[in-house]
DNA sequence: CATAAACAGTTTACCTGTATAACAGTCTCC
DNA sequence: GGAGACTGTTATACAGGTAAACTGTTTATG
């Protein structure tokens, strides 16, 4: 604290900051799960939408990039590794021409279900220092920020 | 929910996950931040180095990447950055000809008070609808999260 | 009905932030 | 004095994201 050079150093003003905390924890929280799937394995964003292919079969893959916050655009290549991996294919839909169903293949099915179970592991693991009101209270609490994003 | 073709949909698997609602909320912040800050404002990371480099007048550029955690490589476009606009410049130091000394000018010092209220006030108005216990009970859950991050 | 507006998926280009590896110069320590 | 560690830097790659433009299709409207 006295000789910061090179040293740790004290509180600063930084730490007062949700924004900063929030992203400092995201990239431990991001970082360990990329570690937890091992190479080769999905990008968060392919876990994401292959959930939600599975949960939701037929989805397209506008409402797909709705729920999942991010552009229409960025979801082609998600949607193209999937089905390079076999997990999703695109369906077309009778009565509207323009869209694309996406419908999860068996083996999407089965790799979503052990993803799960690895995710789930990881962030046990992780968080393993938080009870289980603090986990729920933190969800909840993201959850209201979260909220900010849709009453725009 | 029925029909979630085209229309929003409903809770899935992933809202339960930490990592996705950190991902979400993170995102909400960041777009947030960037708006307050305006064209030509300073970058999250800018803005975050300069605060540490007004705290810690002569900090040097690992001690800074190493508090911030980012890596040394990353940070030279930042100090880049800030030195081009006249807010910091790298000072030699005497006794070690490796390290360059980060020390703020006095533009640096003011566009930083600024850049503090601006942020300040960001936060206010993006969580006005945290109380005060939850904000800090929030920062003190994503402070337990990122304490994962040093004892690696 | 015809035409304008909206929408779905795609391509392309670009930007930010990050990681990794290599490197030259410098220091420290045995 | 030499090995190893450290500092700042460059180069390269990648993930994730945005924005604009385009085609084909559907819906709404005059």
């Amino acid at each position: 604290m006295l000789d910061y050079r090179g040293g740790p150093v004290g509180k600063s003003d930084l730490e007062a900051f949700i924004g900063y905390s929030l992203k400092r924890a995201y990239m431990v929280v991001q970082a360990d799960f990329r570690a937890a799937q091992g190479v080769g394995g999905l990008s968060t964003r392919a876990s994401s939408a292959l959930s939600m292919v599975v949960q939701f079969p037929e989805i397209t893959q506008s409402a797909l990039a709705r729920s999942l916050g991010i552009e229409r655009s960025g979801l082609v290549a998600v949607v193209d590794d999937l089905e390079a991996r076999g997990y999703v294919s695109r369906a077309p839909v009778s009565g509207d021409r323009r869209v694309q169903a996406l419908v999860p293949s068996s083996a999407g099915r089965e790799a979503y279900a052990a993803a799960l179970e690895k995710v789930r592991a990881h962030e046990r693991k992780l968080l393993s220092h938080l009870s289980d009101d603090e986990k729920s209270i933190l969800l909840e609490l993201l959850r209201k920020i979260r909220a900010r994003e849709e009453s725009n």
